[in-house]
DNA sequence: CGCGGCTTTGATGTTCATCAAGTAAAGTGG
DNA sequence: CCACTTTACTTGATGAACATCAAAGCCGCG
């Protein structure tokens, strides 16, 4: 089960955004008032597709996949790593979440109630352009990240994938995959089957070691090839 | 050649956004110091990536579309209909816009001038938080166009975008298309061929009926049928 | 008139989803 | 702790959907 942890104070709060830092001090002690901090275990769901909208969620440690059931089968938009506001996107146009969250590694989140954000958002102009700004580039990145994904074949995705575990969430060559085969299909859009079948196939020609859970990118300039031209 | 017209006061424009109506009348003669509205033909380019932002751009009438150069061939982001902010959800984190604009009817528009917006966002909490919510809805629409597209084959595609133009731009089922076969196939990802290809087959069924550039939908209920389940 | 762009149809090939079947790993209850 | 069930992983065979290639008609425009 998911444990409430002892509050780190914003002020002193080693993973204090650049948003957060655009607050003066008096604001930012009933931003302190309104906040929680929780822990969830790797697998533990945060919140599901449909229930209300209390909180801006920030993530301090950890890797948290955004998904959506659509009959059979998920389909995962986005993951979110350390310094990501979980679901930015959505909050302020919604009632409930339009996503379900669940935590794919240990995770810690910092839960701030989403009145506060507004109010804060309503007397801090500063604050208000910092939000904006943030949710305008993580617009960006995540349409770049799916259109790029959908004009490649199987193998460039992959490719993809895989690079951008290394260079963003891992950043070493070297990682324990934290999603399923068929998680890694929800999310680049294709079958589990294929997944699998390009998985051996790079490492039959050598790109990558595959032991267990781990995989070390053996030729990362190989693969950057294939990502670009896949 | 695109021509400059005679600015509409905000305080009466017909085209006033939900969002303007958030701002105080002394306010709002500010924002109409800053402004310029713009009347551009058919096929006139507004703005190509790369160019500096400048203006959030405001759309009265007319169509236009948003794309991006990659390599050969275009890809087409979306399409702007009247009372659409265009290209809001980049125009504040970028220097120089991402996406081309190309007006693909006659059109009408009102540029306002960034850094007013910006000033207006600082200085006016309702109105920021209008842009928040403004931001926050649009992405929601444009990830799941996207995302219902990606997910159906060929022939639901062409029913989804039928369907689109019909029920959310014209508000008629018999409408001319304003865009070319390629840009269709640009838009929703498939070959000019298979573009062809379907709509033929539709008229063939019975569900279209093609007479030059204009198209009239006739079995508006099968296309939903195909657009749900292809 | 001839050139280029848009449209159309047919033939062919590739990519990927689907189906099938089997092994390994991990959780479950007695 | 062991049988049992479930879930993840893996490989091969097949077929459907779609891209690609080719060729020709149409139309506007210099």
């Amino acid at each position: 089960m998911s444990e409430i942890i002892n509050k780190t104070s914003c002020q002193v709060c080693p993973y204090k955004s650049m948003l957060f830092q655009k607050i003066p001090e008096d604001q930012l002690n009933e931003v302190n008032q309104c906040k929680k901090q929780f822990r969830f275990k790797k697998g533990e769901s945060i919140y599901k597709e449909g229930d209300k909208i209390e909180h801006l969620i920030y993530l301090h440690t950890g890797l948290i996949k955004l998904f959506r059931q659509s009959g059979e089968g998920n389909q995962i938009i986005s993951i979110a790593k350390p310094y990501d506001f979980v679901g930015l996107l959505s909050v302020f146009s919604n009632q409930s979440y339009l996503y379900s969250m669940t935590a794919i590694e240990d995770s810690e989140l910092c839960f701030i109630h989403i009145d506060c954000m507004k109010k804060e958002i309503k007397q801090n102009g500063d604050f208000a352009m910092g939000i904006i700004e943030k949710m305008s580039s993580m617009t960006d990145n995540l349409l770049n990240y799916k259109y790029s994904l959908s004009k490649k074949n199987l193998r460039g995705r992959i490719a993809q994938i895989l690079i951008d575990f290394a260079d963003n969430i891992y950043k070493t060559n070297e990682f324990k995959l934290p999603v399923s085969r068929r998680e890694i299909g929800e999310l680049i859009d294709m079958r589990t089957e294929n997944v699998i079948r390009i998985f051996s196939e790079f490492r039959r020609d050598g790109l990558i070691k595959i032991n267990g859970p781990t995989i070390e990118i053996t030729n990362i300039d190989l693969l950057r090839m294939i990502n670009e031209h896949g």
